[in-house]
DNA sequence: CTGAAAGCGCTAACAT
DNA sequence: ATGTTAGCGCTTTCAG
């Protein structure tokens, strides 16, 4: 024991062992094909420059010993982590499901990793998340909305991390930025209702800033065509989104009650827009005869309805699918641009008006 | 400049300078709290072993040095990612809506982070999927269906990572498991139209094996009642998933003109139910009066349609939750036991029936 | 209660 | 074309 201590003091350091994961590592499949591991990496990651004879050896060798490379390490090691992180308000909302997919997938074929995490329109929660989902490193970041605080916006500056706010449009983005003019969408709305004739609009809509905004805009189009005598004429039913039909057609009786000569409605999702067709038609008046309905977003079922609905066509796909592009470019160092996309809108008549 | 070469060559093994990232790491942190990083570690991670002065000296200096902790080292460090997987068939698709939302909700309460996978229902798609999320050494896997091929189910047995099994019932999970006998469903629905007097039921479903299953029993158990001569009888439009209400529509329209004497649907979704509701209502009869429509999910319109559609209610945001909870109780040792639950389901009568 | 050392599994930078 | 070495930023282990 006392001899062993003094080769302890001067040949070995004292090793401190670490439980061994025991799972398959580089070095195990390099020993086995009688390689480096630096081969091993290479094969993975350049297959191009290690020879045909090498590579089928290093491959089998993975095949046997069932390796899985550990991209933790892998990300640690490189400074790239190959996860993008996604920040959605809710879930749920099938405006965004496209632009989600979209991005899910066109990750999905390089090889990156879609991080989700749910933010609500709360911009604590917000800053919150983005916090934690910095600590994970990833090589990009996604957002379904443009960035509220000032705080949020400086730290995001600072990790100099690929930024794509999307789903609006701002003078003032954080890093890159692809939407479309919700104001715009308001505009429109109101100039094509009030081109049919219709001088009673009103409109049900979710708490979401960015309805809240088409809606603003609506109103005060409606004020400059000379439709309303001012904006806030406007009968608004308003309510906390995630809307659910129910809730769309017991705002939708309320807003008619109050209103009987109501001849249009504009609603912030075809979701609603269904809802009031509902109840629209409950109470006995027909659409679009009596009252029009224009939604947004122009989901899967608005072209099947009864009447089918007319609606704002969005371009989530486009919106995900560039999002994804743009990040990935970056993050490979193919480009440093700050990119910036207009993805427009198309308002699509259908039955309902 | 000689003399430090001379001291170079003994003292310090030549440098090989990596770029350093520049980020802020907890070495910083430490110095600037005049600490060493052990107490800077210990004090993020078990606050309680660290004094109170102590404590506020390093909370301060991570403030001004706007520290933001690398959870991919700690993860490589500690063997423990906190991230958990989820392999979903489609993100659009709402029947899984709520079991995504509670689980990204309740693993975020914990820190937490969600992967995403889309996996569709292809089986190869599965083991290349499943493949690369290992790699990021997530804490659990959580998939919403069961493991297919058994070159997959070694593959994670041997990982002894934690998996969860949603939305079925099998008696050889390969691990956890929660979720509800399908199989059940469709005898449940067979059962409640029969014993409505309905004598000519059909089906209109989707291609997924789950909504297989239903159909399956759904139509076995009309020939067990005696209201089929056999299963085969049954008149059945299938589509493949994601089904549209229009395809929903199209689907119902020829069942309807093939087999006019139709007077019940059983529909695979609820979204494919509203579009049958459509389309049997286009043709001029009525529901419930002419055909019965029972659907599956019961989405959060089901109940505010006219009529308001009979359906089967799933427990999505239980199994999200269940799910959650086990794959982290697993993850930190607080129990090693292999969870199993029905959470069942229950038929939901409204007017469409 | 605090610190020093040794790695987690990999890749980048330098060698050959 | 392949090997060697030194970290990436953190946590664990052990020593005080």
């Amino acid at each position: 024991m006392n001899t062993s201590s003094l080769l302890d003091a001067e040949d070995l350091p004292r090793r401190r062992p670490r439980r061994g994961s025991g799972r398959v590592t580089l070095m195990d499949v390099a020993q086995l094909a009688g390689v480096s591991a630096q081969t091993v990496s290479r094969s993975l990651n350049s297959p191009e420059s290690v020879p045909p004879a090498t590579l089928a050896k290093v491959r089998e060798a993975i095949a046997t010993a069932g390796y899985v490379p550990d991209r933790l390490a892998g990300a640690l090691a490189s400074g790239r982590s190959r996860l993008v992180a996604a920040l959605i308000p809710t879930i749920g909302s099938p405006v965004f499901q496209d632009t989600l997919q979209a991005l899910s997938q066109t990750l999905a074929q390089r090889g990156y990793q879609l991080m989700l995490g749910e933010c609500g329109y709360d911009d604590a929660d917000e800053a919150q998340l983005i916090e934690n989902l910095l600590g994970r490193r990833p090589d990009g970041i996604v957002l379904t909305r443009l960035v509220q605080g000032q705080a949020v916006r400086d730290r995001l500056l600072a990790t100099r991390i690929p930024v794509v706010e999307t789903w609006d449009l701002t003078a003032e983005p954080v890093d890159m930025l692809i939407g479309f003019c919700h104001g715009d969408v308001g505009r429109a709305v109101a100039d094509f209702l009030a081109g049919q004739g219709r001088r009673h609009p009103a409109l049900v809509t979710g708490d979401d800033p960015r309805a809240g905004l088409r809606g603003h805009s609506f109103a005060n189009q409606l004020a400059a065509l000379g439709v309303l005598a001012k904006a806030a004429d406007l009968p608004v039913a308003r309510a906390p989104s995630p809307f659910t039909v129910g809730m769309a057609r017991t705002a939708t009786r309320e807003l008619l009650d109050q209103h009987p000569q109501i001849d249009a409605i504009f609603c912030s999702t075809d979701l609603i827009a269904w809802g009031a067709i509902t109840e629209i038609q409950a109470s006995g008046r027909r659409v679009p005869e009596d009252v029009a309905v224009v939604g947004f977003g122009d989901l899967n079922f608005s072209q099947d309805t009864i009447p089918s609905i007319t609606s704002v066509r969005t371009h989530g796909a486009v919106i995900g699918e560039q999002a994804a592009q743009w990040v990935m470019d970056r993050a490979e160092g193919r480009s440093a641009e700050a990119h910036r996309m207009d993805v427009g809108f198309a308002l699509i008549r259908r039955g309902s008006t």
